[in-house]
DNA sequence: ATGGCCTCGGTTCGAGGA
C-alpha cells in the first residue's frame, strides 16, 4: 500500500504532470493541495481512466484539496466540522481499512499577521478533531503541505530562515501538538539523506540550488507507523518542465 | 538590494503563495 502527497500549485496546469506521476508511480492513494479548481472543473474522467476515483472540495483561484485513490472510499468529508471556514483545505475518506486525511495548512504569509494567526487556529482546530477521530480510526495517515518545517535540519539555510514563518516557533509547536497525539512523521522513521527537501521557491534558482525546505510531510499513527517499511520524497518532477514548486512525498506501508 | 517566480482573474497589474 502505497500513500502519497503533493501540493500541485493549480490542477488545471499540472493535470499532465499528474497523470505522468501516476503512470510512473501508481501509488494507491494520491492527496493533493491547492488544486485551486471548483468541482465543477475537477477532472475526474480524465483521473477515472488511469484508474482513480476522486473525493475533492475545491474552490476558485486558491486552495482547494483532493484524494485520489485506486480503491473505493468511504465516509468522505469535507473540511473540519469543527472549524467551519469557506477556504477548502481538507478532506478525509476511509480507504482499504486507513482513514486518509488530505490536509493543506494556511501558509501564514508573516509571523504575526492576520493570516499568521489563521494558521495557528487552523492547526489548533485540526489537532481536535483528528484527537476525536484517531478514537474512531487508529489506522490514521494525515498527508498534506504543512506549511511548517519542523525542526531546522528541513531547512536549507536555518540562519536565514530563523524565525520566519514556515519555521517559526510558534508553527513548530503546533507541529508538535499534533505530533503529540501520536502521529509520527513517516520520513523520520528512517535513516534519511542530509539536505531533502520537498518544497523549493521558483525564484533564484532555489531548486538548483537545493535552497529547499521539507514541509510536506505524511504523519501515521503508531498501527500505520509500524506497518511503515518506506518514506522518500520523488525530486523527479520538480525537474520537468513547468514544474510544481512542491514534489511528492511517498509512504509504503506493508 | 526585502526582489527575484508562478498562478489566477481578468485584462497587461495586483494578490497570494512559501
Amino acid at each position: 500500500m502505497k500513500l502519497a502527497t503533493w501540493n500541485v500549485n493549480s490542477l488545471k496546469v499540472r493535470l499532465p504532470h499528474v497523470l505522468q506521476w501516476l503512470a510512473d508511480n501508481p501509488v494507491d492513494v494520491l492527496c493533493l493541495q491547492e488544486t485551486k479548481l471548483t468541482d465543477d472543473k475537477f477532472p475526474v474522467a480524465e483521473l477515472e481512466a488511469i484508474g482513480y476515483q476522486a473525493a475533492y472540495t475545491g474552490q476558485k483561484t486558491y486552495n482547494g484539496v483532493a484524494i485520489l485513490s485506486r480503491h473505493p472510499m468511504a465516509d468522505v468529508v469535507k473540511n473540519n466540522p469543527l472549524f467551519p471556514d469557506e477556504q477548502q483545505r481538507m478532506v478525509a475518506a476511509t480507504i482499504e481499512g486507513i482513514r486518509v486525511v488530505c490536509a493543506y495548512v494556511p501558509n501564514g504569509q508573516s509571523v504575526g499577521s492576520e493570516k499568521y494567526e489563521y494558521k495557528l487556529r487552523w492547526l489548533a482546530a485540526l489537532r481536535d478533531w483528528l484527537r476525536a477521530e484517531m478514537v474512531r480510526q487508529p489506522n490514521l495517515a494525515v498527508l498534506g503541505d504543512y506549511n511548517i518545517a519542523p525542526a531546522d535540519r528541513d531547512v536549507h539555510d536555518p540562519a536565514a530562515w530563523v524565525g520566519s514563518v514556515l519555521v517559526s516557533e510558534a508553527e513548530r509547536a503546533a507541529f508538535r501538538e499534533v505530533c503529540g497525539l501520536d502521529l509520527i512523521d513517516a520520513f523520520r522513521l528512517f535513516e534519511q539523506a542530509d539536505k531533502l527537501f520537498s518544497w523549493w521557491d521558483y525564484r533564484q534558482m532555489a531548486f538548483r540550488r537545493n535552497m529547499g525546505l521539507r514541509i510536506d510531510h505524511i504523519l501515521l499513527t503508531p498501527p500505520l507507523a509500524a506497518r511503515c517499511i518506506a518514506c522518500v520524497i520523488d525530486k523527479a518532477p520538480r525537474k520537468w518542465e513547468q514544474p510544481s514548486d512542491h514534489t511528492p512525498v511517498i509512504a509504503t506501508l506493508d
